[in-house]
DNA sequence: GCCGTGACGAAGC
DNA sequence: CGCTTCGCCACGG
């Protein structure tokens, strides 16, 4: 069977995140049938940095919509990232985030 | 090889 | 209504 790992997963899903769209680590565990691993997928992502191809862990955030990955970005760095695909982002919280939200359970499930 | 920690989330108190 | 605890998995010390 294929070696396939969580973080591999993880990778695979977020790579599929469209632009100006977000997600978050929850649904991501959720889709790959470990709702209760977002800690992994957030693990994940932290590896995400030495992934490729490059996952957009910018369009990860936690079930807040707020930029909890930022520190780890350096500075302001995923705001930026995120308004420059026309996601509003004021004070770390994602404007619009239910709207822009993108639930591969519900996009990949069709 | 055990313990602590972490980009989360939901449930419990 | 807000803080605490548990679950999950991987990795560093």
């Amino acid at each position: 069977m294929a070696d396939y790992n969580f973080f591999d997963n993880v990778y695979d899903v977020a790579r599929q995140i469209p632009v100006g769209r977000v997600t978050s680590y929850g649904a991501i565990a959720n889709y790959l049938g470990t709702k209760r691993s977002s800690r992994v997928v957030g693990y994940a992502m932290q590896a995400a940095g030495s992934a490729y191809p490059p996952v957009p862990a910018h369009r990860v955030v936690n079930r807040q919509g707020l930029l909890t990955a930022k520190a780890h970005f350096g500075g302001n760095t995923m705001q930026q990232l995120l308004e420059a695909e026309g996601v509003k982002v004021i004070n770390d919280q994602i404007q619009n985030f239910d709207k822009l939200f993108w639930d591969p359970n519900v996009e990949l499930a069709l």
